[in-house]
DNA sequence: TCTTCTCTGTGACGGAGCGTCATCTTCGAC
DNA sequence: GTCGAAGATGACGCTCCGTCACAGAGAAGA
């Protein structure tokens, strides 16, 4: 996407392409870490660049606002998740069950792993920015899994569903209980990966019993 | 719920009160109607607060901020709708397919209603406070639907499914399919309910086909 | 190497919105 | 009619924001 190194530097660039890639970076670091100490609402550009070392003007050199770093973060995030997503799909090789219960199991271990990561120090509603954050790539998140979906679903005889509306609800299925899973101890992926693709697969009838 | 009139005047209270409670209405609508035009993020409170006539320190004797205002009105919306869920509970009568039915029902047409009387001049996700606004009452509702979910499915022979994880699902799969419904034209509550019963009752094998 | 040009970093500054508080007004009790 | 309390007022100080004139460091050319 860029230019090929053609020495023996690999991915160099001047001294001056070094240093904004390693801002850009360090800024983002710093932001992690500021809205998992003060929480998102509390947390100010100047907290964030005090923690850098940089002066307020260079953070306006790299990002609009607080809410521009929250949205590359998340960014981030769904960027790396989606080839994750898509070895699922290629893996599932044109059957359905396969390909959700990889997908969910998938994002559940994303899921723990993005939480621990975040180096917990406030309750995870005052870390998250309060807005519904939809950035390009969680878009493309949607996408790619509303036409896995549909790819799918087509090759079977049945005949169609409403792509959207069950992309939506097997989002919203995986969302919200892995939401309720990261509440819990201890954690336990398997256990809400299987009630979720129950639940996409045979509906309430087929849900794992407990006891 | 409070005191009882014992003269003429049937709700009144003297006039402190009843101008307090016409003031706590009226930045209510105000707030209602500012957000609707200026969206949430750029609204303020002094723009709220210069639509009713009243100072800036009489808005903080109600409210603490702009945030507790938006709260007030989503709770606002969660009171109104808890009987509704409540009378589709009773209707019920102890079946689990009636209650959904009749709960995703209403809560498509209370969703339209207020989705209008919200004077749409701004996209949805602006008027949003970008907040995962959880109101009290909101939480009730959430426990209401948990406990109507366990309460009915007790009396079944069935063995307990995981009824928080049951309750956040359903929950997640009326919410988002109505957001999709609320993107589409013409509005049909009718189909949008009926997916998502049937995708709760049956999961992807019981989907309404299309064509 | 030295010069020059350009790009990035700096932080003081003006502005916006916030929430408070001393003060005034109005209500209602006696 | 008097007085105490509840409530309204808006100027004030504060915090955070985003900008911009300037400075310093890297690249490019001689």
């Amino acid at each position: 996407m860029s230019e090929v190194a053609y020495l023996s530097v690999p991915a160099a660039g001047g001294k001056r392409e070094q240093t904004k890639l390693a801002n850009r970076q360090m800024i983002l670091d710093a932001a992690r870490a500021v809205f998992a100490e003060l929480g998102y609402e509390t947390a100010t550009v100047r907290d964030i660049i005090r923690r850098t070392g940089l002066s307020v003007g260079a953070f306006y050199n790299y990002y609009r606002s607080k809410e521009e770093v929250y949205e590359a973060l998340s960014d981030d995030g769904a960027r790396r998740f989606r080839p994750i997503l898509q070895a699922q799909y290629d893996a599932a090789d044109g059957d359905f069950e396969t390909y959700i219960r990889g997908a969910i199991r998938a994002y559940y271990v994303f899921l723990v792993d993005e939480h621990e990561a975040w180096q917990t120090t406030r309750p995870v509603e005052e870390r998250q920015p309060h807005m519904q954050v939809e950035t390009p790539e969680m878009r493309a998140v949607f996408e790619q899994v509303r036409n896995s979906i549909e790819l799918i679903r087509r090759k079977d005889q049945q005949s169609h569903v409403d792509a959207e509306y069950l992309a939506a609800a097997c989002i919203a299925i995986a969302r919200e209980v892995g939401h309720h899973m990261l509440m819990r101890r201890p954690l336990d992926t398997e256990g809400a990966a299987e009630f979720a693709v129950q639940m996409i697969m045979g509906g309430l009838p087929a849900l794992p019993r407990i006891g």
